[in-house]
DNA sequence: CTAGGGTTAG
């Protein structure tokens, strides 16, 4: 909490004049570095008794300051101090309009025109106007109304608040045809596109954009490596981010999330160390937002510890950091520490839970099969909280009920929920359909999917590896034809590792693309082997497929993650932990390799899938075999 | 004085 008061020191020396002056720079830093309606009341106060209550400047950044803390209208009190302004200019005028934003800036805009004389609009009147308009065709009336006026129609500030306007109402068409019609446009205008084409998901767009854009600096930078980040393409974020440090770009705070995050994507611990590194050499290490990043990114990259040290750092840790450790320790399978720390935050800090939180909380409980804890904190949430669950928290109570096996009472909740259900929480049904091998369920959970994401394929191969698995083969083969229909998957099942010297090597099932291919397999066969001799017996249900069992022995030691294992065998120290990261669920055949080979072979090994990490170590899974 | 922002279920 900062307490300390602005300090107004006041140079007696100084001759009448520039005294004036000085007070009101004075007095106007002052108002920024207030943190509280109490100091701004003081400020006000003290700009009564220097008899400067009628300087347009201060109160229009006192206005300013004043909505930054949420007091706008109706609140009494920004209108209490335009009216002690005798003659407000048009800065004053437009800090109003921006001040009534979340109410009616335009009557404020109309007693402005009616004045005599009118103060003459400035751009940044209209920009103001613009900002709050309701929609699309609010926007296109005031941007006549400036046109209107006169020497407006080609105003940069203008013209940028409109393709703002333009994107956030996801117009992002009509934010470009004003961009391809602006005579002169700046990095703002260049950016403002950039980062609107990422939000839809075209980063090609966005990066021709960017490309195109003559001057680039670390915010146009931040953009292009965020959006690669937020659109799951994190070799390209990190590329981007390199060619911003090439290009002698200083990074900042803000930049660094999105390579951060990158990294948390790859999950590889050398881009871990190597992300650090950077971090520490810009000391931002302690800040929530970067240090939130941080815990995240540890966690995903399987470095769990790594990830409570930075937390511990964190100077000043509020809801992101403890739901970025909470939603960690979940993953790794540490429920009990998950729900210790939610316990912590709660009875030894400030901070409140959000919704993010009690999502992270139940995915812990989830992870661990506490039901009951579950169902504790989901009251917990509506009751003491106040916090409204949405479909991301029945989604959450779906997975929990159903992942242990209690499908009846998870699709009874889904039809029971006040929100309606979406397709993460169908999904949700789907999964637990899956392991507990529910076809009647699963069929009505689908029926919905397909519904609602018609395009994803990936719930017709969830539907029929259930059928496969019940013995159902005319229902899978009719899925099948179906798939076949749908054309090929976009996102083909893949495992990846890193070796030492930073390169990330991919594997998908069957492959025999990497150059090493064949030395992976011998060592393969020679581990599994060594298995058979422990007890290894291939699990055969693991294959969805209507083959015969040699058939079946053979698909499954085509698995991605074998691939990768074999890889990391062959490649890293006896000491390393073999760290693979997949990007869908661990298959049971594979998940019992891993465990008979973490004791055999004396390795542990780190599997992270699409949700969580499994930390095998001498035969046995940090998930307990619950997953 | 408008452009980039950490935690999120299947």
């Amino acid at each position: 909490m900062k307490s300390n008061s602005p300090v107004i020191s006041f140079p007696p020396h100084l001759p009448f004049l520039s005294r004036s002056r000085t007070l009101k720079t004075l007095l106007f830093s002052a108002i920024s570095s207030s943190s509280s309606l109490h100091q701004l009341r003081q400020i006000h106060a003290l700009i009564h008794l220097f008899g400067l209550h009628a300087s347009s400047l201060l109160v229009a950044k006192l206005l300013r300051r004043l909505s930054d803390l949420g007091i706008v209208p109706p609140n009494p009190y920004p209108s209490l101090l335009f009216s002690q302004v005798p003659s407000p200019n048009s800065f004053l005028w437009t800090a109003f309009i921006r001040s009534h934003s979340f109410s009616s800036p335009l009557s404020i805009y109309l007693l402005m025109r009616r004045q005599r004389p009118p103060p003459p609009p400035l751009s940044f009147t209209f920009s103001a106007l613009l900002k709050s308009a309701q929609s699309i065709s609010e926007g296109i009336q005031i941007h006549a109304q400036t046109i209107s006026m006169g020497g407006f129609d080609s105003d940069l500030f203008v013209l940028n608040t409109l393709i703002d306007m333009y994107i956030r109402s996801n117009h992002v068409t009509n934010a470009r045809q004003v961009f391809d019609e602006m005579r002169v446009r700046d990095i703002l205008s260049w950016t403002s596109l950039v980062v609107a084409y990422s939000r839809i998901g075209d980063m090609d767009s966005a990066a021709e954009l960017f490309e195109q854009s003559p001057a680039k600096d670390v915010v146009s930078w931040t953009a292009m490596v965020g959006g690669y980040s937020q659109n799951a393409r994190p070799r390209e974020a990190l590329t981007v981010f390199k060619r911003m440090q090439a290009s002698g770009v200083a990074f900042d705070e803000i930049s660094l999330l999105g390579a951060i995050n990158a990294c948390a994507q790859l999950g590889t611990s050398n881009y871990a160390i190597w992300i650090r590194q950077v971090v520490d050499r810009v000391a931002v290490r302690k800040s929530g937002l970067v240090g939130s990043a941080m815990v995240d990114m540890y966690s995903k990259c399987g470095l769990i510890v790594d990830a409570q040290r930075m937390f511990l750092e964190i100077s000043e840790k509020d809801v992101y950091s403890y739901s970025a450790m909470i939603s960690g320790l979940a993953a790794h399978g540490r429920a009990a520490d998950a729900i210790a720390l939610f316990e912590e935050m709660v009875t030894t800090t400030d901070v409140r839970p959000n919704r993010v939180t009690f999502i992270n909380v139940l995915t812990a409980c989830s992870h661990a099969g506490l039901v009951e804890e579950g169902r504790r904190y989901f009251s917990l949430m509506k009751k003491k909280y106040r916090i409204t669950p949405d479909a991301d928290h029945y989604t959450c109570m779906t997975d929990l009920l159903g992942r242990v096996g209690f499908i009846v009472e998870a699709h009874e909740l889904v039809q029971s929920m006040p929100v309606e259900p979406n397709a993460a929480v169908w999904g949700a049904l789907l999964g637990a359909c899956r392991i507990h091998v529910n076809p009647e369920i699963a069929k009505i959970a689908s029926e919905r999917l397909f519904q609602l994401e018609p395009e994803g394929i990936g719930h017709y191969i969830v539907l029929s590896n259930i059928y496969a698995s019940a013995g159902m083969w005319d229902e899978v083969s009719k899925l099948r034809k179906i798939v076949r229909g749908m054309g090929l998957r976009k996102n083909p099942a893949s495992s990846w590792m890193e070796s030492g010297d930073g390169v990330i090597h991919e594997f998908f099932a069957g492959d025999e693309l990497h150059p090493r291919s064949k030395e992976m397999k011998e060592t393969l066969e020679y581990l599994l082997g060594r298995l058979r001799l422990a007890g290894y017996v291939p699990v055969l249900r693991s294959v969805v497929y209507d083959v015969s069992d040699v058939e079946k022995e053979r698909i499954l030691k085509g698995h991605s993650e074998k691939l990768a294992l074999a890889f990391g065998v062959l490649t890293t120290g006896v000491r390393d932990v073999i760290r693979i990261v997949k990007n869908v669920r661990i298959c049971e055949d594979c998940h019992v390799v891993m465990k008979m080979a973490s004791s055999v072979i004396e390795r542990e090994i780190a599997v992270r899938d699409n949700l969580r990490f499994h930390h095998f170590r001498n035969g046995v899974c940090s998930c307990c075999d619950f997953w």
